[in-house]
DNA sequence: AACGGAAAGCTATCGTCGATAACGATGCTG
DNA sequence: CAGCATCGTTATCGACGATAGCTTTCCGTT
């Protein structure tokens, strides 16, 4: 007469508990945040007793990271089953927004994952990720496209993208300057290959950019025409 | 007989005591991280009892928040205290440089301050330091030397800084790339400058000429709007 | 079919943490 | 001197991470 034990006898019934812990503490952390992840909570809401989550987790750190590398692998899970693509430029910006993507869809899981750095522990769900950007760096090295060391193109990729997501979380959901990751990512190609720009550096931006910037040092212009200047200098710069 | 009440009637022992705790709060952050920071940590070595931290601080965040942008603070006064540099190229490098060298300096707050993304709390910390960028980009942007507006210029820094110090940061201490830092600074300042300035002459009035000799290659203005532009340029121009 | 060992479940508990209520002491003001 | 505001002090609450110790259940062996 408990709550629904699956079935005493069960023999994968181990897998299945897991399975089941994994599932309610991810629900927690998307739903409260990482400070939403008690073991108090995790055990009520899945039915099991506090020794049973440490005798599956150890502690909550591994409970933390089995719930991280379970998102990860299960959203990697998807992007991973196709093949990469054989343009490993166009792979390269696919694993990009996939890692974007990843972020935006769990943002707690993203600022555990790649927010809190320690030297120390080797995060499994972290490795897992940089595994998968080695690959796709490997490729544009062999199809001779680097201009920089493997090493370095890997590191960079990793720390300018995962400092973009950060970015977006940072900001309010509904207005996100979603563009920021494909202009960094455009950037960081730029920086570690010889692939030519995607697009041509236009000639009116960086003027209006400029006008722009010192626009409150113009002289003989009415409230209006200054109002009115900004936007449409606000708008020539955005076509850049 | 207690342990040492600085002064009772001291007229400002309310901001001695307060230093006094952000300073042991700080060192507790930088030698055991956020974990050590506990309240009762901070009395018993700031030698004061519970409630009169959370009359000072509010409660724990507020400390936290408070120790981040003490540090932060202390940190910037020194670089601060001379003017910027007149070459905001090198302003801006030295800007890239001295955030870095924060959160090399102070890991536990860094990423604290830029590691854990929440749209809903600004922090004042991370306030103050997109101030001195946004002051930086500026100074870029007059110098007629930015190809994308201030605000993507500004984010694209930001991102990518945070994300090359979080990366450095989950490196071990003694074997610390420290150059992916410098690259990816030039890799930023060649995606957002030109090579060379757009405006010959810098102010208003050189950016404005650069725009109108440009503005028939412009897109996403009507006719209408064309021939204002033109018209306020022409007058900006004359302002020489 | 009976038995022994192993695995898993359950209850109860410990020490720590963040936070607050309630009281007392002190100094300033009118 | 009375009143008030500020600050220090004690005691306590509820929640949390973690664990000891006992009980139950299941499976393979004899």
């Amino acid at each position: 007469m408990t709550i629904l034990p699956p079935k005493p006898g069960d023999p994968n019934a181990s897998q299945d508990v897991r399975d089941r812990v994994l599932q309610v503490a991810a629900r927690l952390v998307a739903e409260g945040g990482r400070a939403a992840l008690t073991t108090r909570a995790v055990v009520a809401a899945a039915g099991i007793q506090q020794p049973t989550l440490y005798r599956l987790f150890g502690d909550k750190t591994g409970l933390l990271e089995a719930v991280a590398e379970a998102g990860l692998a299960s959203y990697v899970a998807d992007k991973a089953s196709a093949e990469p693509d054989p343009d490993p430029l166009l792979d390269f910006r696919m694993g990009w927004d996939s890692h974007v993507g990843f972020g935006l869809a769990h943002p707690a899981l993203f600022a555990i994952i790649w927010g809190n750095p320690d030297p120390a522990r080797v995060s499994p769900a972290a490795n897992a990720g940089r595994v998968a950007l080695r690959r796709k760096v490997q490729a544009l090295a062999v199809a001779g496209l680097l201009r920089v060391s493997e090493t370095k193109a890997e590191r960079l990729t990793h720390a300018t993208c995962t400092g973009v997501v950060l970015a977006l979380l940072d900001m309010p959901d509904d207005d996100r300057d979603i563009e920021l990751a494909s202009i960094t990512r455009e950037a960081v190609i730029q920086a570690i290959t010889f692939a030519a720009p995607a697009t041509a550096t236009p000639g009116p931006a960086g003027a209006a950019i400029a006008l722009r910037a010192s626009l409150a040092h113009t002289t003989g212009l009415t409230p209006g025409e200054r109002l009115l200047l900004a936007e449409l200098l606000d708008r020539i710069s955005e076509q850049a």
